[in-house]
This record gives structure tokens, C-alpha cells and sequence, in this order.
DNA sequence: CATCATTATTATAGCACATAACATTTTTCA
DNA sequence: TGAAAAATGTTATGTGCTATAATAATGATG
């Protein structure tokens, strides 16, 4: 990929680019790891016909069968107002049902079809394998050094 | 949609949303914690009216005088289409320049202006106070781990 | 009962990112 | 040398994730 052989042509062009400050932040690492991680999960999902949305809503109401969209929200911690295009999608394509609570008209209970049950098996099983690809060069305690400190992170939301 | 109630409330409603599997992938480690991170990171840039992209753009080209948009995109890596706007917008508040490559006619070096340079000046003092918030929990090792790790995962763009 | 809170929704917008098609210019090589 | 290929920047367009404001319907509270 590295072009080299360049004639000479200094003061207006660049022959390495240093990206040394940038790289000097933790932030920046996360984003670009994070943009190959998201990627690669795009295309694990992409036959299943889910992004990465879709997905998380789906295993979260599979393993919660009854739970309504706001708890659904705060446990993907998205608006709700983005969610509803989210559970459209997956009740239109009958991996899921919008169910009435019967002592709160206002709510939903949310439930995984038998369809949507088995769609969301496939799929977590596909990102496993795109998991065991992807930090296959990382050992076990590094995993779970990182694991521990991004959790550190993303549980102080809020108090930043 | 609507369908008939369950008379049990248990099956309608969740007392404790379950996350365990969603968990455990480390890819949704890396989204929650970086929402974070990017959330905070707007708000610090807010005042100095850049953008994440904005801001790396400019600190590229501060460090880097003279480098191309090709350049600039491959650092950054993301399309040259998506820099044309960054560009425009960085040029139109006077705080880089596009100037004519003796050789080239169709390249432009990129140069930050005596504003653009300082406006970064601001800018990575601000975002170095928002990361030593951030992670003013991770011990030096704990970081280091981080970064290595994460290096593994974002070289492997394309080879995956 | 009046008021406030909750739930879901609609409408709208911002931001990061991608691909396709194109004009201009440079490089390659037969 | 001249035609084909490659490089550079640009325009147009679309997707995906996220957020806020406003609203209707319902439930909870005092």
C-alpha cells in the first residue's frame, strides 16, 4: 500500500505524515478500533438483515420477553424516539410483537416471535464468531483488562 | 398488533433488564464507552465550534504543513468526500489554506493560518483536560494495556 | 378532581461515513 | 509521442446512529 518513490517536491507537500498527537489520545484509539469493530459487525449482520440497532433490540427482548420500550431505551441508553423506528422494523418483520399491558394502556410488552427468537440465535452466534476473529490476538487477561476499563467508562455517563 | 393480555404481569412486564449476553461481547464495551467518550468530547470542542472530524482535520494539518487532502484522508481514514466539507469549512472560517502544489495542478497543500494554529493550540489543551477527566481512573498500565490492544484491532482494517 | 408524571410517538435535525460519477491533471508505457 | 491508466479533488446522494422538541394518551398523586 506504502506508494514511495516521490520526486522531489518539498515545502508543499508532506513525505510522512505524523500523527503523533493524535494518536497520544486514548479517544482516538477507541475510534478507530471501534470503526473496524462496527464495520466488521455490519457485514456479520448484513445477511441476517440487521444493523447494529436492530440487533441489540432483538437479544435484549429475546432475553426479556414482556419489557417495555422505555426500559428497553435505558438499557440500550438510547432516546426512546429512536427506538420506535427500531421496533417498527423488527414488528413489521414479525421477529417481534408490541403486546398490551394490561394494567398500563400506555405500554408496550415487548416479545421475540418464534422467528425472531431463531433469527437472533443465527445472528449472535455469526457475531461470536466475528468476536473470535476479531480480538483473536488478544489473550485473556488483556480482554479482560479492557473490558474492566471500558466498563469504567461507560458507567460514569452522567457524571462527566 | 394488539393482542390478547397474559393474565400474569410477570409475563407482560420485567422487573431487571438482563444484558448479560450483550455484555458479553466486547464490542459493546467499546460502543457504550465510546458514546461516552465522543459525548464528552463534543461538549469540549463545542465552545471552539469544531467538530471531532474538524478538530482532527486541523490538528493533522497543523502538524502536518503542506500534506494533501489524499493525505489528510488516508491519516484520518475516511473517504475523500467526506474531507471536501471539513476542508471547505476549516478554509471558510480562514483557519487553513489551500494552496497550489508547484508540480501539481490538481493537488492543494493544506496550511493552517496563525488563527487555525492557535484555535488548536486551545483545542488540545481542552480535549487533554477532557481525557485526564475521563480516564483519571485507568492506572498507567491499565492504559497502556488499552492502547496496545486496541492498536492490535484498528491495524487489521482490511485484513479482516 | 386537578395536576403532574409516564409512555409512546411524530417530526426534525446533526453528525459521521460510504459509493458512484465526474473533470482535470499527471503518469505510464507500448 | 500518444493513448490508456492512474491520481486528485469535487458533486451528488444515501445510510446509519443519535439527539431534541412537541404531542396524545394514559396513569399516578395529593
Amino acid at each position: 500500500m506504502a506508494k514511495v518513490a516521490k520526486t522531489l517536491k518539498e515545502k508543499t507537500d508532506v513525505a510522512q505524515v505524523s500523527d503523533a498527537t493524535l494518536y497520544s489520545f486514548v479517544g482516538y484509539h477507541m475510534k478507530r478500533s471501534f470503526n473496524v469493530v462496527q464495520a466488521d459487525l455490519a457485514r456479520t449482520l448484513r445477511p441476517f438483515k440487521l444493523r447494529m440497532t436492530t440487533y441489540t433490540a432483538l437479544l435484549l427482548i429475546v432475553e426479556n420477553p414482556g419489557m417495555r420500550q422505555v426500559q428497553l431505551a435505558n438499557a440500550m441508553d438510547v432516546e426512546r424516539p429512536n427506538l420506535v423506528v427500531i421496533i417498527d422494523e423488527l414488528e413489521s418483520r414479525e421477529l417481534i410483537t408490541r403486546d398490551q399491558v394490561p394494567n398500563d394502556r400506555r405500554a408496550y410488552a415487548l416479545k421475540a416471535t418464534l422467528a425472531g427468537r431463531r433469527l437472533c440465535d443465527k445472528a449472535v452466534k455469526a457475531v461470536k464468531m466475528h468476536e473470535n476473529k476479531l480480538f483473536s490476538d488478544w489473550d485473556e487477561e488483556t480482554k479482560e483488562t479492557v473490558i474492566r476499563a471500558l466498563g469504567l467508562i461507560h458507567r460514569r455517563k452522567g457524571e462527566v
